[in-house]
DNA sequence: CAAGAATATCTAAATTTTAGATACCTGTTT
DNA sequence: AAACAGGTATCTAAAATTTAGATATTCTTG
């Protein structure tokens, strides 16, 4: 398992991650294309598997429609 | 090379990522002792040769004293 | 220019990521 | 209840990336 995993502040990404999709109302499938990725990659990524770097975040915030400051914002006020 | 590289917003982020070690006023030896990672890893990180994940940003961002929102803002307003 | 500090580069091993296939739900239709 | 469908999760092997550690290079500053 990857090393950033099983932080709080990583957890709480992901569920926002999955939160944002639901609201966009759209598919993992829908998703990965417009990401230009598999679908497993997303289903990995929502599941904790995955790292997400910075860049890929305002990527899916382009795409999801969220502001990727607002999340960083929010989980950095947690502990680790 | 990595994915996510060669993206400007990466150059961006990274380029802030030196600035602040630099107001820090710390070694490359020092933030890596901080991060309990290798000197290399720092080095390769600053030189864009790795990507930053999002937790890893709000960990630097402890030790280095900035805020990490505030670096998604700014490099989330330039074109890919 | 020598000495030391700081940063960069290299390599091989370890870890992670990926595509693609396939399996697994959870409804729904017949 | 069986067959189907849409959506998500899991698996695997290959490809890509990351890492530690060693070593080299590049500053500084006396």
């Amino acid at each position: 398992m990857p090393k950033t995993l099983g932080d709080q502040r990583h957890d709480k990404l992901i569920s926002f991650l999955i939160e944002a999709r639901s609201e966009a109302g759209i598919t993992q499938v829908e998703l990965a294309e417009k990401m230009k990725v598999y679908q497993s990659l997303i289903a990995r990524l929502e599941s904790g598997q995955r790292r997400v770097d910075v860049v890929e975040l305002i990527k899916l915030g382009e795409v999801l429609g969220f502001d990727p400051a607002e999340i960083v914002k929010k989980i950095a006020n947690m502990r680790g």
